[in-house]
DNA sequence: CTATAAACTTAGAGTTGCTATAACTATAAT
DNA sequence: ATTATAGTTATAGCAACTCTAAGTTTATAG
């Protein structure tokens, strides 16, 4: 009972429209590339378009990434402290990245941060993730993901990755994965304003 | 040469529109609201509209109150911690609001939280503000705005602001500018995950 | 005070993202 | 082969903007 032609099918649709979009959106720009444009590229009607994806946003938006972090997440050793936990399994996640994916991953983040609108929408994405943070975390130390203390931490996770993007914006030659991973450390040591970059890993 | 009469004019319809589209969005909702049904509201032409903000969402997020927190953030002694010194300035500037002005924040408040449009755009909103108390905060310190671990530490408090935000949304009768001051203690105090409730003030 | 310049408002037309509906077509199940 | 179901599409429509050109009001200068 292999897949179904059906279900096939629809897979490859999917995929040709985010490999279409997204080639468009990097040689165009995000908001110069319409619905339209990527209908056309991909041979299909515009409205199909909204039956992939609910939004033009949500193309870009699309990775498989999250079950892969949550899961190394979880591999980490049970008496490490959440933050060090997260951004080592960030670490391992992104460094065993094949390398095409790798660069796609990077293409999208640039993307990202040098347009307003999926800016704005980054927020909504980060929540999701840090919402499923929270619950690994306040798991992990035998909470609930409601807790006060397990939510406020992971809004400061939420917002040294913001951060992050914001200065990577303004220096297109950063490392986005490293500033992050800086943050984190930087989170990690209680956020002191003397803080070099000393403790390396 | 008493300011003239375009600008005393301009002014009033800026606050027309702001009045008229918090009274509309508060009844009817946001996403209900049309740009048609404020300028009809205000008797001004949609056109006329876009010449005060430059988008819906701008209405909701004008307010006067960053120069009032700034201030107070300044006025805190000097070798106060950033953390608790901009706790202090928000319960100082929040505290001393004029009750009217006061309901009408807490208000625009829970609009926020409840339309994921302007969800999405608190974070540019934060950001701006982010990056004001980056500069306080660098000011205070004797160091760069940009320096990696001033930017850091207010992504960290943007990020528990946001967190409150969100915890707020989802229980009506909490009191957002408590839960906020919470959180900053929170962090103040590095973010322990057996964190009780204990150092009041 | 009048002529002219500048600022402000407006109608109107167009673009784009997105929704809803109903017809059409391709696949699957019986 | 027939019917049911899933997927696609054209069409129509809404609302947030944007742009332009024209009109109107206020300010300024002579």
């Amino acid at each position: 009972m292999s897949v179904g032609l059906r279900e096939r099918k629809k897979l490859k649709t999917r995929n040709a429209i985010q490999k279409e979009a997204m080639r468009l959106f990097l040689a165009k720009g995000f908001d110069e590339t319409t619905i339209e444009d990527i209908a056309e590229a991909v041979e299909i009607s515009p409205s199909t378009f909204f039956n992939y994806f609910p939004s033009k946003e949500a193309v870009v938006f699309q990775d498989d990434l999250d079950p892969l972090i949550i899961a190394a997440f979880n591999a980490q050793p049970p008496q490490m402290n959440p933050i060090g936990a997260l951004r080592l399994a960030m670490h391992e996640v992104f460094g065993r990245l094949p390398p095409e994916v790798n660069a796609l991953t990077r293409e999208r983040m640039a993307l990202v941060i040098s347009t307003p609108a999926l800016r704005a929408a980054t927020v909504n994405e980060f929540a999701d993730l840090v919402d499923q943070i929270a619950q690994l975390i306040a798991h992990r130390a035998g909470r609930s993901p409601k807790d006060f203390a397990v939510r406020n931490l992971s809004g400061a996770l939420l917002g040294v990755m913001i951060s992050s993007y914001f200065s990577a914006a303004e220096d297109p030659d950063a490392d986005l994965f490293a500033v992050i991973d800086k943050s984190m450390r930087h989170l990690e040591a209680g956020l002191p304003l003397d803080w070099a970059n000393k403790k390396r890993r």
